[in-house]
RNA sequence: GCUGCCGUAGCUCAGUGGUAGAGCACUCCCUUGGUAAGGGAGAGGUCGUAGGUUCGAUACCCACCGGCAGCACCA
């Protein structure tokens, strides 16, 4: 046998995984769930007959782990067999934090349900039943399947590629249709595993199939990564930006307008902050800003190929004339028609046409989430007309810019990924080999390193998407940089070139943060609300001690003002200590306390948030260091 | 859109087949206090909406609207 490490090991006889991890050695035996023989894993009962590269999988290791998750589901799916008979079991994976279970059953499961049936695993757990492999004929598993009423699974088996073999496995009364591999009893799962909730899901992912009740649940190798996952969710409620939007008063949702954002005066300043800086990094990238027209006659949105692929999801509205309009779902037609609204000249290429462009989608309603999804929004569009000579340049410029201005909006994880042509879509294939080629080409010249999403790009193009990771490490599709040889030429849009002859420009679609209300929801939760100064909608609080401060204060908080910044004055008669906890649950970065002391050496006492040190500063030279730190930040 | 759960004051929540309560927030008064809640008083609700059952519904039933979780969708 040839270790991980390069070591090998000779063994007269076969043995099995569990043996060879006894033979390296009594803790590793202990902690061995698996093996991985040749590169494929497989149980600690397989026996390994002949030379081969042997590793032993444990429980704290992402592998080792991902069969306990499985093993948790194949202990609920029999706790349900157990207390619901007549339920049906139909697929059970390991999920990222956890477990799943598609069950097929009448009756709603409830959460009193869940708790029973949590309980029962841990029966199991206790019971330590043996986990066997076997391996059936097809007919005979179908059969077996079909007699004991599992209609799902036999389904499923008569799907299964010829000449693979199909594997059972048995644990106490339970037997499930699995490719495996799995622990060698329930009682190596352990006991730190938690059923989280319910939900409906499709049979095989589609809408069309029945629907099916899917238990969530949650899975560790030990008590204190399960705590910490835990602790992790309870921190993701607290910065939910739907919470800390209402409390730092940023903006509302409501019945009169579902989908749509009321921005608060603080929740606008912040949006308009992020505007304004996308503009000034655009005008030094050289776009030029535009802005079209919201409602388009439905002859556009049949011309762009939208009204075919996205008219369910079109909010559709009636001129007096009796003209069918749609709210522009996307901004790429209106600047088409801005780009051909007169002859272009090769000369002018590339033209970079920019926009904040409000978008309205007619969402399904079980899509909504807070700020995060929905149906108005503004994205930070632009689409660039160019040849095809200048994608690959247009394109690194792109990623760059990208890549640098979520650096300054403290994003420094980014991951990019290449989505290729989908199913349905627009063009000929040949178009589409030429575009995927352009695109691959441009990434590769920046050095980001990128992955696959196949089949994900736009009906029109290819596309990059870029992922950023917040500071909870969850991972969030921002960007997207999508190239299309096809809406140029199905618009019409032509240019001059050099040989005097019409050609049709490529077009690039690019979006930064996408939708700035869904991006503003990430940075809330992200900082959990506690934004960088350039960010916050309120930078300083100037607080009074004594009303005797209170003409000071004034003054204090007119020169911020006057300075450009985001400045509130606190005079009212209350104690200093309720006032530095009023502005700190409102998450205002920086306090200034001025009392008799500040007023007479016209002095300021700073005090930051979340600190409780105090530093006393002169008025000039506070001024003058805020507006050093809240300079808005350019890695350009 | 589908499945399940939920909807009581601005927020967080208690409560009952006989038309409602707490804390915080809010308003007013007193307090001028040196770094995360000073004291007092007051105001605030067609119990999501509309039907039904009932002598009587906020509570029970149905529908709709909205929210939450997941699925499906995401140009």
């Amino acid at each position: 046998m040839t270790l991980p490490d390069g070591s090998r090991r000779e063994f007269p006889h076969p043995v099995t995984g569990a043996e060879l991890a006894a033979a390296i050695g009594p803790g590793l035996a202990k902690a061995a769930i698996a093996v991985r023989v040749d590169g494929k894993p497989r149980d600690l009962a397989t026996v390994v007959d002949r030379d081969a590269a042997v590793a032993v999988i444990t429980r704290d290791t992402p592998e080792g782990l991902e069969i306990l998750r499985h093993d948790a589901a194949h202990v609920m799916a029999e706790a349900v067999k157990e207390l619901y008979p007549g339920t049906q079991v139909t697929f059970g994976p390991a999920t990222e934090t956890g477990f799943y279970y598609d069950f097929a059953r009448d009756e709603a499961f409830t959460p009193a349900d869940l708790e029973r049936i949590e309980a029962r695993m841990r029966e199991i757990v206790l019971r330590d039943e043996k986990i066997t492999r076997e391996v059936w004929k097809r007919d005979a598993a179908i059969a077996f399947f079909r007699d004991i009423g599992e209609s799902y699974k036999a389904e499923y088996i008569g799907e299964i590629p010829e000449g693979e073999e199909i594997s059972l496995y048995r644990q106490g009364g339970f037997v499930d249709l699995c490719t495996g591999p799995h622990l060698p009893s329930t009682g190596c799962l352990g006991q730190a595993f938690k059923l989280m909730n319910v939900a409906g899901a499709y049979w095989r992912g589609d809408s069309r199939n029945a629907q099916l009740q899917r238990i969530y649940g949650t899975a560790w190798a030990n008590q204190k990564q399960l705590d910490q996952y835990l602790f992790q969710l309870e921190e993701a409620e607290r910065r939910d930006h739907r919470r800390l939007g209402r409390e730092l008063d940023l903006f509302h949702m409501g019945e009169e307008a579902v989908g749509s954002v009321f921005w608060h005066p603080k929740g606008w300043t912040l949006f308009r902050i992020i505007e304004n800086y996308i503009r000034m990094r655009l005008d030094a990238a050289g776009y030029r800003e535009v802005k079209g027209p919201l409602l388009l006659d439905r002859s556009l949105w049949e011309a762009s190929g939208h009204w075919d692929n996205f008219r369910e999801n079109m909010f559709l509205a009636e001129s007096r004339d009796e003209r069918m309009l749609a709210l522009k779902p996307m901004n790429c037609p209106g600047h088409v028609l801005i780009f051909r609204n007169r002859l272009r000249s090769y000369r002018e290429l590339p033209l970079r046409l920019a926009e904040f462009g409000s978008c309205h989608r007619n969402e399904p309603s079980g899509a909504l989430h807070g700020i995060m999804r929905v149906r108005g929004f503004t994205q930070d569009d632009a689409h660039i007309f160019c040849t095809e000579d200048q994608v690959t340049s247009e394109s690194v410029a792109i990623c760059q810019l990208l890549v640098s201005v979520y650096r300054d909006f403290g994003f420094d994880d980014v991951e990019v990924k290449f989505a290729d042509r989908p199913p349905q879509r627009v063009g000929t294939d040949a178009v589409w080999d030429r575009a995927e080629h352009d695109l691959k080409a441009a990434v590769e010249l920046t050095g980001l390193p990128y992955t696959y999403n196949p089949g994900e790009g736009a009906f029109y193009g290819p596309k990059l998407e870029f992922n950023l990771r917040d500071a909870l490490g969850r991972q969030w599709q921002c960007g997207t940089l999508q190239l299309d040889f096809n809406m140029p030429w199905r618009l019409g849009a032509t240019y001059v070139g050099e040989d005097g002859e019409r050609h049709t420009p490529v077009m690039l679609h690019r979006a930064i943060l996408g939708s700035i209300e869904r991006f503003i929801a990430i940075l809330i939760e992200h900082y959990a609300g506690r934004f960088p100064l350039w960010l916050a909608p309120v930078q300083l609080a100037v607080a009074t001690i004594t009303s005797e401060a209170a003409a000071y204060a004034e003054e204090v908080a007119r020169e911020c003002t006057a300075a450009g910044l985001r400045c509130i004055l606190d005079t009212s008669p209350e104690k200093i200590g309720y006032k530095v906890r009023e502005h700190s649950i409102a998450k205002v970065p920086l306090m200034w306390v001025v009392g008799r002391r500040e007023a007479t050496n016209r002095s300021v006492a700073l005090r930051r948030l979340g600190g409780n040190e105090q530093e006393v500063l002169a008025l000039g030279e506070a001024v003058a260091r805020l507006k050093g730190e809240a300079a808005i930040p350019c890695s350009a």
